[in-house]
DNA sequence: TTGATGCATTGACTGATATCGATATATTTG
DNA sequence: CAAATATATCGATATCAGTCAATGCATCAA
């Protein structure tokens, strides 16, 4: 479930070119404002739902509010990767109940 | 855009349910039923997206479709995990314009 | 060819989500 | 304190997405 909601945040468009924005660093909401389509209480929005997801961290400092890439995230991200790419490696299906008629 | 579509894939709980299940091999939509918390139509609908989202494939075989885990969505996300943690490593935000101020 | 089986499609319903303008809150500056 | 700035929240609306029952369409077996 925590995996689901980490794809919601990242299922969007505008919320993806955030995460690519956060790529090269930290930037404060009114800097990513500036890259994305839509008005500030839009963005404020998505940022609440990535920060929810923890996809990315609030950084409060006096009127601005900086945000960057989490960590676990990224981990949790490549984990998830290559899990699936190991597992891809499986052709055959033993267990499947139509192979045994 | 393409990983926007795959994220959007997987940011459903039935759905990601169905990728963990294929993780252990290929599956028919018969057997994938059994495992999955709603109807066939609603489970066929979910599968299409998966497809489309080539986030897995479909095997045609006679009365049976098999799906598994696409070996390329697997390294997509590999790659976008690890693009993110390298860069989840810089703390510094040089080209913000509130840092000037 | 007829009936059964596996899967896909359609249509209707419902709840979730993205978006915006307006407004609120908090911080800094004068 | 008052004005300005950065960000968050609220309320309304419009579109999207998940779900199901019903039905369609192949394929297989008798």
């Amino acid at each position: 479930m925590e995996m689901v909601k980490i794809f919601k945040a990242l299922s969007d468009p505008t919320r993806l070119e955030i995460v690519n924005m956060l790529q090269s660093g930290e930037r404060c909401a009114c800097v990513i404002l500036e890259g994305v389509p839509c008005v500030q209480s839009t963005l404020s929005h998505h940022l609440k739902i990535l920060v929810e997801a923890q996809v990315i961290n609030a950084r409060r400092d006096g009127k601005w509010t900086h945000y960057s890439i989490n960590r676990e995230f990224a981990g949790k991200l490549k984990e998830f990767g290559n899990n699936l790419e190991s597992s891809s490696a499986i052709e055959a299906s033993p267990d499947c109940r139509c192979m045994g008629e």
